[in-house]
DNA sequence: GCTTCTCCGCAATTTGGTTGCGAAGATTGT
DNA sequence: ACAATCTTCGCAACCAAATTGCGGAGAAGC
């Protein structure tokens, strides 16, 4: 889909709040409210827009860490990948799993409570989804940066 | 904060569609509008819900692809980690930058149109960074999960 | 068992979302 | 260059949802 400097300039403010009234956001990209709901409405049929969320702070419902684990599987044929793909989609405590070429199979993105939260979710429920030979996890320090925000 | 059920069904629901109506979600969680209104103005003060965001489809804005790219600093003193958490705040390509301990100093996700665009944005602005001393990059062949509902 | 505190539901009010239409500007073809 | 057409705007009326105040019910504490 074409995109427009309006269109843009709808794409980021809504990115920084998905709830901005219509009236507002209309008079931020220089628009009236009219035109300015339909370009979203397109936006948002085009699938330029997927979906609106609610952004929680995970330290408040006991979700503050985040641990980076590296999966090595047995075999790398498609049914052990599509096996560990189906299994680690269930996870909710999962919020990212990417498919690596290289050093490691899978990259996997955790959130717990805590190390030992993590520990009990490691060992309960990554390291006995059939296929998986071996897991290492890296912590995290510090987050410098986490944002939702794609440059547009 | 103390989240009782109705206050994590809520959560629940503004992770889906956090443009939800109030109705809709106040029929979901089996309250009235009122009350139900007042718990969401509660948890948004209290920090529990920190924003509301639209979800970008990043193919559609020319951002289809993420790049994990690992960073090694010259040294790790306060100053240049410092620095360096400084500069890569401000790149926009950068989704998600955490230090880490062990193996490398950081670890970096980036968006980015193809690997072109990628490149050129490493050399011209990842590589220089100062104290970065060496990059390395790992592509994801495929993304199995990705989202921003924590569970609750 | 009485008081107090918390939290609910109802109803009135206000605010914002939505739709239809006429006009202005841009685009294309002659 | 001009005319026809297509696009996209702004205005205004309408409709739906958010918001607020208040009275009452239930739970907790004394």
């Amino acid at each position: 889909m074409k995109l427009d400097d309006i269109d843009k300039r709808i794409l980021r403010a809504l990115q920084r709040n998905g709830r901005m009234a219509n009236n507002d956001l209309a008079n931020e990209v220089g628009l009236s409210p009219s035109p300015c709901l339909r370009r979203v409405k397109l936006l948002e049929e085009a699938g330029v827009i997927d979906r609106y969320v609610a952004v929680l702070n995970p330290a408040s419902i006991d979700k503050g860490l985040t641990f980076f684990t590296r999966i090595w599987l047995k075999t790398q044929d498609e049914d052990t990948i599509q096996h560990f793909a189906t299994e680690v989609a269930k996870l909710p405590q999962v919020m990212e799993c990417y498919l690596m070429l290289g050093d490691c199979d899978a990259l996997v993105r955790v959130v717990a409570a805590d190390v030992n939260d993590y520990r009990r979710f490691q060992s309960e429920h990554l390291s006995r989804i059939k296929g998986v030979q071996n897991v290492k996890t890296d912590v995290p320090s510090w987050t410098i940066k986490y944002t939702s925000e794609l440059p547009i």
